[in-house]
DNA sequence: TTTAGTCGTTAAACTGGTTTAATAAAAATG
DNA sequence: CATTTTTATTAAACCAGTTTAACGACTAAA
């Protein structure tokens, strides 16, 4: 768990004892290929570290799949809007290739943000980050077109479309893979 | 500041002492219709509350507007990138109406959430909430057509049609005012 | 009260996607 | 390893938006 602690002690200092008191409560889940953490109408209470692997955020709707997002090496994640409401899921967590994740219960999140000040700060700057990762998404959303998302995405985040099929891609760049294909073809063009 | 109080409240039990605290660090600052908080190049180290008016978050591309976020009652609200990596402002933070907002310095916020761990932990859940609702938001931006965005935000933000030129409008649902004035004509039709 | 500027609508031509379907290539399976 | 299934490409027809430009209504300023 040696990532998770420097993850954890890169957004402020914690000191051993409240690792330690936190550490407690994290199990290890190996997810094989395909396997699901999280499908709709589970109840999600558990909070998620990725450490190696990688997990597709997706729901489905009339049939279709739309990627909300890829959660690779090093990035907390969780269907958030269901574990904060206490709402049943509506989405999907699945492993797109063997992936190891440590996973916390929110009521030993609750009890360790609540014993330790610093675990708090800790859990307030991550949500702070991610928030800011977020919103930055949505510009670009907004002002960007395909091919320039297309493009980011291959930069930002190399690697990704070798680890992934490229229709799940497209979906995550909100085309269809009729469309990224497209556009990948006028771009060896140029 | 009683909204302030009832707003932070809504996220946490906070004892008076804490609040009383925090308030003394938080000044009142009042903007004509088309006054700036924040332009491109100002540091950016206040965190605002919205009490009454509306507040255009957008940034100049090309020489056009790009709206990222309309921010009205009872929200908190900054230049969220700059802020935490204190860099210099690229966006806008402008009233489109007479406006009033209590802020806090950067340095300030620190001192309360180090002094309170009840505030510190107001500061993780109202950051949870701020990325629950800008996750959603990125839902919608990748699998819905602009014509259910638009029927969406006159739904979910109702009022804000009239208190905000429709060509902002627009540009916040990501597209132009010629289209946006196309869907609406072919909703009236319906 | 005229004048200048802003805002929303409309029309016409255009464009970068979608949809549907066929096909090829690659991967999974018995 | 032969078969089936999944994935990526291509083509053709289509469509929901854009761009550009013109026009009318409203607003602000002199």
């Amino acid at each position: 768990m040696e990532n998770l602690k420097n993850k954890i002690l890169s957004y402020t200092p914690v000191n051993v004892a409240d690792i330690d008191y936190i550490f407690q409560f994290y199990s290890k889940i190996h997810l094989r290929k395909g396997e699901k953490l999280i499908k709709p109408g589970d109840k999600v209470d558990y909070f998620y570290y990725l450490d190696v692997g990688c997990v597709n955020y997706y729901k489905m709707e009339k049939g279709e799949i739309k990627v909300l997002e890829f959660y690779t090496e090093d990035v907390f994640f969780t269907d958030l809007y269901a574990y904060v409401q206490n709402a049943p899921a509506t989405c999907f967590l699945e492993a797109t290739e063997d992936t190891t994740v440590y996973a916390i219960e929110k009521i030993n999140v609750e009890k360790s943000f609540g014993k330790s000040h610093s675990l708090e700060r800790f859990g307030r700057l991550s949500m702070q980050d991610a928030f800011v990762r977020t919103f930055t998404r949505i510009e670009r959303l907004n002002n960007r077109t395909y091919e320039e998302r297309y493009l980011r995405l291959l930069n930002k985040r190399p690697g990704l479309i070798q680890r992934v099929p490229q229709y799940l891609i497209a979906s995550y760049l909100g085309l269809t893979p009729v469309g990224l294909s497209k556009i990948r073809k006028r771009l060896v063009k140029n």
